[in-house]
RNA sequence: GGGCCGCUAGCUCAGCUGGUAGAGCAACGCCCUUUUAAGGCGUGGGUCACAGGUCCGAAUCCUGUGCGGCUCACCA
């Protein structure tokens, strides 16, 4: 009978491909990272969710995970980005490194660890909690002082690696590590000479100066970026590391640093390419060119943990997706319901497809499994709702039926979400506000009151007659006043929430509930 | 030029460690007797880009072709 039942989810297929291309280990290292060199935005987050589900999948086969996350924080500020406030000032400091830069923003005593910050304190919202390198410490503290040796010794080897690619061969007297200057701190040096041992000579090209440094005690040479990657493989072990695609075409980064780990003793760790996700709804791209940048605190403004990791779970990494901030957005949680009641098996589906869903809906959660699903409403009712209450949730959450704590909870959190999409995004079309007693009335003829009198009538036993005969009588109201009923229907909308149109009248007026229509309709 | 990815219903896509196709929207129809980018139910619609190959069997694997896109070759 159940002769397959394996997961056949992509972070469940890397688990296995580690375990099996790395062997039984002791534990397995899994490790992200990124530069902070602008707000860490919502691109940059699918590698981290990524490797967070393969940890997780990993976990649950019952391995000891080291999930590490690097800070790349010993790069260089190369330009400033657009949302800093004082770009003069920050212009000054090109060229250093960009944990010497000063935070505009004054969120943290450098500008890497401002936008380190920010991430560090998100992250835990969607269940993603790794251990952070801060790369600048470890070069400045000596860690890779033995990796930088010996690429200085190997330097041949290397050269050959990196000129397969280049369209310009590397310089004679090209030395594989890079230095910011003591005199400036910029990275504008010329590395001269190498001792054989521990020391390196550079000058700095802006003044002159030359300088010897040992790199056990030196606190300012680095690796450049495609040596930086492999060595830190070979020093953390690192058993699996997904990149970009523009790491993984042939000749890009991953491809070089593959090649080039043996000679910092390593092995190349298990990966896969994951694909850029765009923007839907808000412009378009991930960062515009007047430097707003989407990121993960503005896609948890309208998505919740669960719905955001499913969008990421869901999805295959070589896939590009975009997320979404339109009508999509209905769409998205829609789904996300239809999943959790797959899950719950309150929705029948075959096998094959049951055993996919339950498993993105688990790697969905933030953690732990939900006892029982949530309180299922369609989104698009759920935004209803809280029109009419203006946005009141717990009004709104208290004119349904009962519901147990932790739903009650859970929908709060969606319905937080609901509203700031409604607000920040929803197209026009969809936003309306009831009426009430300080809006200019409507100007009436006669016959235009007589009908609106007479839905009021009908109004006031809604909840007591049948569908059949509440809807043929709304129509009465019209057609007794000679109206036509299309007109009139405008009529109400007008009335109501002072527009041509909106949701299906009949339950509309059903939502909004007796005493709140007959206010407002009883200003005429 | 190299590498990678895509080409499935009118549209957007899912299905891809193989068992002869699904969803949403659109269309059409029915219902709440007729309005709505916002109710409910249902129906139709696809030689799965093309050509070969493997297989009892391929949208799914392999090879090639075409079209589209991304990416690398400077730095990180």
């Amino acid at each position: 009978m159940s002769e397959k039942n394996v997961s056949t989810h992509w972070a469940d297929i890397y688990a296995d491909k580690i375990i099996r291309e790395k062997g039984e280990k002791e534990h397995y290292t899994c490790a992200s990272g990124i530069t902070p060199s602008g707000t860490v935005h919502i691109g940059n987050f699918r590698e981290i969710i990524s490797v967070a589900l393969v940890v997780r999948a990993l976990r649950e086969k019952g391995k000891n995970v080291r999930f590490i996350y690097s800070w790349d924080d010993y790069d260089v500020f190369r330009k400033v980005p657009k949302n800093m406030p004082e770009p003069e000032m920050l212009a000054t400091y090109l060229r250093k490194p960009i944990t010497l830069v000063p935070d505009t923003l004054g969120r943290a005593e450098n500008y890497a660890r401002g936008n380190e910050k920010d991430v560090e304190r998100i992250l835990p919202a969607v269940g993603v909690e790794p251990e952070y390198i801060y790369q600048a410490k470890r070069y400045r503290d000596g860690k890779y002082a033995e990796g930088m040796r010996l690429a200085l010794e190997k330097r041949d080897e290397i050269r050959t690696i990196l000129d397969e690619f280049r369209t310009e061969p590397l310089e004679k007297d090209w030395w594989p590590v890079s230095v910011f200057s003591n005199f400036t701190d910029k990275d504008t040096t010329t590395v001269l000479d190498w001792d054989g041992e521990w020391n390196i000579t550079y000058r700095d090209d802006e003044t002159g100066q030359t300088e010897t440094v040992d790199l056990r005690t030196t606190s300012c040479a680095k690796l450049p970026w495609r040596l930086d990657w492999p060595m830190r493989w070979a020093h953390e072990q690192v058993d699996f590391e997904p990149a970009g695609k523009d790491h993984h075409s042939e000749g890009g980064s991953f491809d070089t640093s593959r090649k080039m780990v043996q000679v910092f003793d390593g092995e190349a760790p298990v990966s896969f390419q994951y694909d850029f996700i765009s923007i839907k709804g808000r412009g378009g791209k991930i960062s515009s060119s007047s430097g707003e940048v989407v990121s993960l605190y503005d896609v948890l403004e309208v998505y919740t943990p669960e719905v955001t990791r499913y969008m990421f779970a869901g999805t295959r990494p070589n896939t590009e997706f975009a997320i979404s901030f339109d009508l999509d957005v209905l769409k998205i949680y829609e789904d996300y319901d239809t999943c959790e009641r797959i899950y719950f098996g309150l929705q029948k589906v075959n096998e094959k497809r049951k055993g996919k869903e339950k498993r993105i809906y688990e790697l969905s959660q933030v953690k732990g499994m939900p006892s029982e699903p949530s309180y299922q409403i369609p989104f698009r009712h759920l935004c209803n709702l809280l029109q009419l209450h203006e946005g009141d949730i717990e009004r709104a959450i208290s004119t349904l039926d009962d519901m147990t704590d932790s739903q009650r909870d859970r929908l709060r959190e969606r319905c937080k979400c609901a509203w700031n999409w409604i607000t920040t995004f929803a197209p026009e079309d969809f936003k309306y506000r009831l009426s009430n007693e300080n809006d200019p009335l409507v100007e009436l003829t006669d016959q235009e009151l007589a009908a609106v009198h007479a839905l009021r009538e009908v109004v006031k036993v809604m909840d007591q007659i049948e569908n059949k005969e509440y809807t043929t009588r709304l129509y009465d109201s019209a057609k007794d006043n000679d109206l036509d009923t299309g007109a009139f229907f405008k009529l109400i909308y007008r009335i109501m929430i002072g527009k041509e149109k909106g949701p299906k009248l009949g339950p509309f007026l059903q939502t909004c509930g007796k005493e709140k229509v007959l206010s407002i309709l009883g200003r005429y």
